[in-house]
RNA sequence: UCCUCAGUAGCUCAAUGGGUAGAGCAUCCGGCUGUUAACCGGAGGGUUGUAGGUUCGAGUCCUACCUGAGGAGCCA
């Protein structure tokens, strides 16, 4: 018996007239009288499985009626170039063996609820759908880290158990660390500030954790954050790293998950115009601006849902919003020097009422003005004392951000929620599977 | 935490003004030699989220609770 070349589905084009083997799952069949259409997956892709009774024989031909959705098999065949197969190409079955037979497999080829299908996340995984959009993810964290990598930025890890709020206004997850509390972390920024002191140019890309009570499109509990923080750079510097980083992501899904844009519907000509430099405008400009349009919104208030969602709307690419008022801002920005009312930050609101995907700005380098922030923030300063340090031995100006990964990808899938965004979502009321 | 909406077959939904609970998909049986969420015929499948109330009679009306979804605030 002569042995058969293992293919993936993904690389099918090239084994043109030649037999070989794919190993997947049944993702659904058609059956025509004497012929059986078996539509395979094995995680590159699709694969439409073609059996003729009469040249596979009666037993093989019972065994593909008894195949049912999700089963795994592993099938030989022929590959050939074949227009009404879905995909362009098709597999001529010579032989088939079924290595586990599945049975009521609970999401069937209709529409389902988002409950149902987030109770069977372990499943729902396997959709067309969901198979894209993290495909996009995957896409988008590689081209984070390729960025930031070309431009001599290293990856420091940040803990996740930390011993105090790195923003001690939001709410934090509370455990047992041998008697004492830790906390999950909610950002890694305070660690990279620290780090790039050590190595210059660094980020972290990781999971970060809020324990809020948020209910909406945008918000998970357990989300990824892309840190990126650099010394001696000012407020400039990192809107248009930023800048650059975003379009590089945009461009690198476009180039290589463009098919995966096609099986969500993506529209592509909103993502090729997503091209720097990206507007930029002030706080200030921005309040005149949703004023003028009749919002009700006055200087210092921060902008919710409502405001962000109109004020993209007026772009056809991300807009940088920058020099927020104080009280809108983390503990740690730093004050403008020239309007002290507001702060070195930026936020970058992604089109399409998608809304922020970054947020950050200068960091405060002054020993004097960031104990007063600590101090006027309540924040406890014994756990501040590292991060003051910074700031007492050799301290630069510098500035970060943090980029979220799941808004990002939601933005260039064009999905309507966060939570398809990530493989298995934590969030109010779902911790599982 | 607040506001809005919804819980009926395994799934997605329907059921006039209160009067015997219905369809598609899935499953099982039968048919079909190029299907595209295939199609055609047949079968099985229900304590209508829970508890109470009104009524001759409640999926439908009332009260409470539970669960879920959408949105707000906060943020990425």
């Amino acid at each position: 018996m002569r042995t058969i070349m293992k293919a993936y589905i993904s690389e099918i084009a090239g084994f043109v007239s030649r037999d070989v083997e794919i190993r997947g799952w049944l993702y659904n069949k058609r059956s025509s009288g004497k012929l059986y259409f078996l539509l395979v997956r094995d995680g590159t892709g699709t694969i439409q499985v073609i059996a003729d009774k009469a040249s596979v024989g009666d037993e093989m031909f019972a065994r593909c009626e008894e195949l049912t959705q999700e089963s795994s098999l592993i099938a030989k065949g022929t590959v050939r170039e074949e227009r009404r197969a879905p995909g362009g190409y098709e597999m001529v079955l010579s032989e088939l063996q079924i290595v586990h037979l599945s049975s009521d497999y609970p999401l069937t080829p209709k529409e389902h609820g988002v409950s149902f299908l987030l109770d069977r996340r372990h499943l729902w995984l396997r959709s067309s759908r969901q198979h894209a959009v993290l495909s996009v993810r995957s896409c988008v964290e590689k081209a984070c880290r390729d960025f930031l990598d070309s431009r001599g930025f290293m990856l420091i890890d940040a803990p996740i158990l930390t011993p105090a709020a790195c923003e001690g206004t939001t709410t934090l997850f509370q455990t047992d660390y041998f008697g004492s509390l830790a906390y999950l972390s909610q950002s890694g920024q305070l660690y990279m500030e620290a780090a790039a002191m050590a190595f210059g140019k660094v980020y972290c890309l990781g999971p970060t954790f809020r324990a809020e009570r948020s209910k909406t499109r945008r918000h998970l509990i357990e989300f990824w954050m892309l840190e990126p923080e650099v010394a001696f750079a000012t407020l400039d510097d990192v809107t248009t790293l930023g800048e650059e980083l975003v379009a590089f992501v945009v461009r690198s899904v476009l180039e290589q998950r463009r098919d995966a844009l096609e099986t969500l519907g993506r529209s592509l000509e909103a993502l090729e115009q997503i091209e720097i430099p990206f507007p930029r405008v002030t706080y200030g400009d921005a309040v005149d601006v949703l004023k003028s349009k009749g919002l009700d919104i006055k200087w210092g208030d921060d902008f919710g849902a409502v405001e962000e969602a109109e004020l993209s709307k007026s772009y056809d690419r991300p807009v940088f919003v920058r020099y927020f008022p104080s009280e809108c801002k983390a503990f740690y920005m730093k004050s403008s020097p020239d309007d002290p009312r507001t702060t070195l930050s930026v936020d970058l609101l992604a089109p399409e009422g998608y809304g922020e995907i970054i947020g950050g700005g200068q960091r405060e380098d002054s020993l004097e003005v960031l104990e007063e922030k600590v101090k006027k923030a309540g924040l406890p300063r014994e756990a501040f004392e590292w991060y003051l340090d910074l700031r007492r031995y050799g301290s630069v100006e510098h500035s970060g951000f943090g980029l979220g990964l799941e808004r990002t990808v939601a933005w260039i899938c064009g999905i309507e929620h966060v939570r398809e965004a990530i493989p298995f979502p934590r969030m109010l009321h779902r911790l599982g599977p």
